[in-house]
RNA sequence: GGAGGUGUGGCCGAGUGGACAAUGGCAGCAGACUGUAAAUCUGCCGGGCAACGCCCUACGGAGGUUCGAAUCCUCCCGCCUCCA
């Protein structure tokens, strides 16, 4: 692509590994086997928006901590449940980490879920200053008073360009533009425009996996089964007994709002389970949608990965190998 | 046995003579995505086609009334409730 048709500048070699695909396709276990057969060996770099939180474990599928004795992992449990994450600052820690672990001569096996967020990591994102909290509540009380459209009209005038091309709907995107036009005096259009996406790539080996649909959303039903079955239920009722909001970010995770509603005697567990999958089938669908369109991504089936593991080890192999040189 | 109710698209559930291939929700499918992203949002969703329009099939079944029925009538079948 462009990159040949450059032909001066080499395409640099890939400094990472990156692991993407949907939710229970079992990239943790692929992260972990890569991290423990490259030559060198390598470490996990979560690139999850939910396992960054201490205290949501089970619900979120994070690796325990046998795994994590094995290999290093980064980014995981550094955040309270109240504290704030985004991609942006996802992807200012993870090239810190990225930096630190290629120090040691090993490689980062980024690994997670969150398109965005690997995007804002290996394709940069715009260097938008941090948001107001204050401006930002003001925003979510004047969509509730005054409805949506009154806001989506004043975006128009502050950015006409977002607000082309944002949904007249789309809530959060709707504030967040305006939150941005108001606080930096600069519409967001701007900022972006001023850094677009793929201005500060990291050259990364992608492979996806992936699962025919039928078959991965059996595996997302007996997964939540599994989770329910290791004690989730204790996990999310002490949450809430440590006087945990459940409208803190955290709580956004699938399965902890459902959860939540259990813990407070609204709903059977069964509701519970039933609402989660569901939940997670959509977001995988998702997940999906947003892969499939990213580029150069080696695609994998996830299906008996086990046995495929050497395959792939090989692939990322000779990817690395070619950059080493 | 008597009285009443009910049967709608994969599911739930509106609709009680034409504007109905049938509101809405769920499920499903497709898509968007620049700092909440496991979030937020959009589109499609009986079938067929030379398809901005036409045809076929369809509101438990069979008949009937009507220019016209998911909607009215008759009979039949299933389910529910109450009385016995």
């Amino acid at each position: 692509m462009i990159q040949e048709a450059a032909g001066l500048d080499a395409p640099p070699p890939p400094l990472v590994v990156a692991v993407v695909g949907a939710t229970a396709t079992g990239k943790s276990a692929l992260g972990m086997a890569l991290a423990e057969l490259l030559p060198g060996g390598g470490e996990i770099v979560n690139a999850d928006a939910l396992q960054v939180y201490r205290g949501f474990d089970l619900g979120t599928a994070k690796p325990g901590a046998s795994l994590r004795l094995r290999v290093p992992h980064h980014l995981i449990d550094v955040l309270d449940p109240h504290e704030r994450w985004s991609a942006g600052e996802f992807a200012r820690r993870a090239r810190l980490a990225i930096a630190a672990i290629r120090g040691r001569g090993r490689w980062p096996i980024v690994v997670g879920g969150s398109g965005l967020y690997l995007r804002a990591l290996l394709a940069g994102i715009s260097p938008i200053p941090a948001g107001d909290p204050e401006v930002r509540e003001r925003l979510r009380r004047r969509a509730a008073e005054e409805g949506l459209p009154a806001l989506a009209a004043e975006l128009a005038g502050l950015d006409p360009v977002t607000a082309a091309r944002l949904a007249p709907g789309d809530r959060q995107r709707v504030l967040r533009a305006l939150e941005v036009a108001l606080v930096s005096g600069r519409p967001l259009s701007g900022w972006i425009a001023s850094q677009p996406f793929g201005t500060q790539s990291i050259a990364a080996i992608r492979v996806g996996l992936t699962l025919p649909r039928s078959i991965l959303y059996d595996r997302i039903a007996g997964r939540v089964d599994r989770m329910v079955e290791s004690g989730w239920l204790e996990e999310v009722r002490g949450l809430i007994e440590r006087g945990l909001d459940p409208g803190l970010p955290a709580f956004q995770a699938i399965g902890y709002r459902q959860m939540v509603h259990h813990v407070r005697g609204e709903w059977p567990l069964a509701r519970v389970v039933d609402e989660t999958v569901r939940a997670t089938r959509r977001f995988a669908k998702r997940q999906e949608t947003w892969f499939r369109s990213e580029p150069d991504v080696t695609w994998f089936s996830a299906e008996d990965l086990d046995r495929r593991i050497p395959l792939i080890l090989e692939h990322v192999q000779r990817a690395l190998g070619e950059g080493r040189e």
